[in-house]
RNA sequence: GCGCUCGUAGCUCAGGGGAUAGAGUGACGGUUUCCGAGGCCGGAGGUCGCAGGUUCAAAUCCUGCCGGGCGCACCA
């Protein structure tokens, strides 16, 4: 239950309501209701609603949109909807503004909600999955992970606020190919560590962090492997360097406040045999048919450039495949909707995947991918290249250690995914106020200090005040914060309809930026006990909404800094 | 060549078809006997890449072009 949606929705049916009397009157004509919208105004003198169905009435009204306005407010029932007044604006806009008292439930409601204010259930317990990061167990984690993790999690965090049922996963590419030469290269990294002249496989993995994991190896298990199978060889250090990779990982997200609910092997999936019964599935299903000695999928039937190999000529399955079975295993699982956060450079894997899942009968659309642009790293002023091959990076657990969690997080989530995010290492590394984050916390920890110096002058700063007294804070800087207190259940339906946490990274920045104003023209601590109690109500509940929306961004909340 | 994506203030970026396109940052000016000045207030800064189209209304949707990024393997 929330004030700012309840309004929104019933003067949104209202509206509707009028529009139809007016019809029935013979003042307006119209087939089919058009879409229309109710929205707060940018500019604060357009009222605090505005809605635009006049205007998207005019062509089948075959009227003015003013008029149209003027017969539609005519109808328009008010009751319970907290409007005191109406105008037609502009080219036909119907503003609103609304009785100020409405405003007096904010604050009992955000108090009596706590860490709860924001939800609202719009997944009505859904089983969402949100697979993210999936880094490859074969290095260190690096940039385009971290903005991964940030995204991934904050939308998680998001959608269980928005009424889902949600799951974290974390796949891992723990088959194929990649781990084939993963092998290779840790094999040659011990042969040579053990005094060996062998080459460096072509396609090897070059980090230095290899390297550190074989010394590893050879300081617990010596020389042990040098003279056996070297099948026995490379799976050994396979299997040793794979948990030990897993484990850095995995604390390193950790670190970062990521935690997930599964941890899924694809392995697990050719052990199974469920790769292959899937692929054996799409066969039944005439998808599949052979060229060249290879198995192919028939994805341009779904809107692929070009149809795929599943089945290698030599027998063996893609990591498509893999991919397929794991997705169908998924929906097999009973999520109704997966959500899978990739890096943009895999964009041309989007169509296919879609394409398998409406192959095996599953609707493409229960399948977001949301792809996120490349992070560009600048150090000195420079781009930095990253690859994984080169071994040339700077990892996310170097990040964190330069910049910390909270910085990293709020600056990957505050970025629209689709664009590129330059990360100036060295401005990162400054914790200057440039970075957006401490402007938020600080309004935090500002909020914290004000409460504390109450406490300690002997104040009962948990006091709910009487509407009586909530009235009073009638000043437009306060009427301001109280208005954006109260959208953030509203924000929260938005972004998660949207699927973009960043939203709630410009909301709390607006909403810590309203606190500052207030806080420069008004003095909370004042000695009239009700105004003080309201103002203390008032900026309880502004930390606990900037705390509420931090926890979703895994931003902490400090109470100094 | 084909496909996806982005192009908005000096810089980094917001902007759900709507009214006079916003914020941070940088530069400039003001602000502190008073709850945290890491703050606040102010002015300056724009042909929303270009050209068409759809619409009562386009930064937003469509088409083309220009420019950047990324894909187009029996790699993942």
């Amino acid at each position: 239950m929330s004030i700012f949606i309840d309004i929104q929705e019933t003067l949104y049916r209202r509206l509707g309501e009028a529009a139809e009397k007016a019809k029935a009157a013979g003042e307006l004509n119209y087939d089919t209701l058009p879409n229309y919208v109710l929205e707060k105004p940018r500019e604060a003198q357009h009222g605090d609603f505005a809605t635009n169905l006049a205007m998207v009435l005019t062509k089948q009204a075959r009227k003015a949109p003013r008029d149209i306005a003027s017969s539609i407010i005519k109808h328009l029932d008010k009751e319970g909807t907290w409007v005191s007044s109406c105008e037609i604006a502009g080219p036909g806009f119907i503003n609103f503004r609304l009785d100020q008292n409405w405003l007096n439930s904010v604050i009992p409601e955000i108090l009596s909600q706590g860490s709860k204010y924001g939800y609202v259930n719009l997944g009505q317990g859904e089983k969402v999955q949100v697979e993210f990061v999936s880094a490859n167990p074969t290095g260190l984690l690096h940039m385009g992970n971290a903005r991964g993790a940030a995204l991934g999690d904050s939308l998680a965090s998001l959608l269980t606020m928005a009424g889902y049922d949600v799951s974290r996963e974390f796949y891992i590419n723990d088959a194929g190919n990649q781990i084939h030469n993963f092998a290779l290269s840790l094999e040659a990294r011990y042969l040579n560590l053990l005094g060996k002249d062998v080459p460096f496989p072509e396609q090897g993995y070059h980090g230095e962090d290899l390297i550190e994991t074989v010394k590893g190896i050879i300081a617990k298990e010596g020389d042990k492997y040098l003279n056996v199978d070297p099948d026995l060889r490379r799976e050994f250090l396979v299997r040793y360097a794979l948990e030990e990779k897993l484990t850095h990982i995995r604390e390193t997200l950790e670190d970062m406040g990521v935690h997930y609910d599964v941890w899924f092997s694809e392995q697990s999936l050719h052990d199974s045999g469920f790769v292959q019964d899937t692929m054996e599935e799409l066969a039944k299903k005439g998808y599949i048919y052979e060229k060249d000695g290879a198995q192919w999928l028939k994805s341009t039937l779904f809107g692929d450039e070009k149809d795929e190999v599943v089945i290698r000529s030599n027998g063996t399955p893609t990591y498509f495949a893999a991919d397929i079975a794991y997705h169908r295993n998924k929906f097999e699982r009973g999520f109704k909707k997966v959500i899978n956060i990739w890096g943009a450079d895999h964009h041309g894997h989007v169509a296919r995947m879609k394409g398998a899942m409406s192959a095996l009968g599953y609707d493409p659309d229960n399948l977001q991918i949301i792809l996120m642009q490349l992070v560009r790293l600048i150090q000195d002023g420079e781009v930095v290249r990253m690859s994984k091959r080169s071994g040339q990076y700077i990892t996310l657990r170097e990040l964190m250690d330069e910049v910390g969690k909270d910085a990293a997080r709020f600056f990957f989530v505050m970025r629209d995914p689709d664009s590129t995010v330059e990360f100036d290492l060295d401005l990162a590394k400054k914790e200057s106020s440039e970075n957006p984050v401490y402007y938020v916390q600080y309004a935090h920890a500002r909020l914290c200090s004000i409460l504390r110096q109450g406490e300690e002058s002997g104040i009962d700063i948990s006091v709910v005040p009487e509407i009586a007294d909530l009235q009073r804070l009638d000043s437009p800087e306060e009427r301001e914060l109280l208005k954006k207190l109260a959208e953030l259940p509203n924000e929260i339906l938005v972004a998660a309809r949207l699927m973009e946490p960043h939203r709630l990274a410009h909301y709390i920045h607006d909403l810590a930026s309203l606190f500052h104003s207030f806080y420069n023209s008004h003095r909370v601590l004042v000695d009239d006990p009700r105004l003080r109690g309201a103002r203390l109500s008032l900026i309880r509940s502004t930390k606990q909404v900037l705390a509420n929306v931090l926890e979703i961004l895994g931003v902490s909340a400090p109470e100094r800094m």
